[in-house]
DNA sequence: CCTGGGATTTTCT
DNA sequence: GAAAATCCCAGGA
């Protein structure tokens, strides 16, 4: 097994979609006692700022929201529709709310189930709301690492629109979406 | 191939 | 009570 070097905090102090890019390539890591589950991020959505209407900040703080708003490199992870739980990670400095969602992994290591899709993937690893909050930087449970040395390219980025936002007036066409081109695990083209 | 509808529960109005 | 950053399967073309 190569090397993983766990992300620190200064990867998590860049603006949101060079984040968002940065993030493509990298390793989420979810430890379940004695067991270790590994992907590869080959998926992201970008949130950004209090007037993305696709962005649950932009109806206010609430209860749910509220970690959005919190610093960068924590999670948020909250239930949609009741059955899927999708994972982000929160960006930007405390109080502006901008976030990550993961939308799909390439699995690595001890994942059985498929992960192409945020409900998927948070049901093969296992994370549920009591990983709501949990800081990656400083968490044994979930964090990101990196193969020492390897980087995904630029041109092997694609931008798309995002998923599941039609509601969200202009802010629909906005090409927030990364994935990285030809990865078969990517949730849709 | 593509489209449409149902599942199911938390959160906010 | 309605909506929500989804997924899966059935059915028709």
């Amino acid at each position: 097994m190569p090397k993983f070097q766990r992300l620190k905090a200064n990867f998590y102090q860049q603006n949101t979609f060079k984040l968002a890019k940065a993030l493509l390539g990298k390793y989420l890591i979810r430890k379940i006692g004695k067991k270790i589950l590994i992907g590869k991020i080959v998926e992201v959505e970008a949130y950004y700022g209090p007037q993305d209407k696709a962005s649950h900040a932009s109806k206010g703080k609430t209860e749910r929201t509220k970690i959005m708003f919190d610093k960068e490199g924590v999670a948020y992870i909250y239930l949609i529709y009741g059955m899927y739980h999708c994972l982000n990670i929160v960006t930007e400095k405390k109080d502006f709310p901008a976030a990550i969602l993961i939308r799909a992994l390439e699995p690595i290591k001890n994942i059985k189930t498929k992960t192409n899709g945020p409900g998927k993937l948070c049901r093969a690893f296992k994370i549920s709301k009591n990983l709501n909050g949990e800081n990656l930087i400083s968490s044994k449970k979930l964090y990101l690492a990196q193969k020492s040395k390897e980087k995904i390219k630029n041109s092997q980025i694609v931008k798309a629109k995002r998923i599941g936002v039609d509601y969200a007036g202009h802010y629909k066409h906005k090409l927030w979406r990364y994935y990285i081109k030809n990865n078969s695990f990517v949730s849709k083209k």
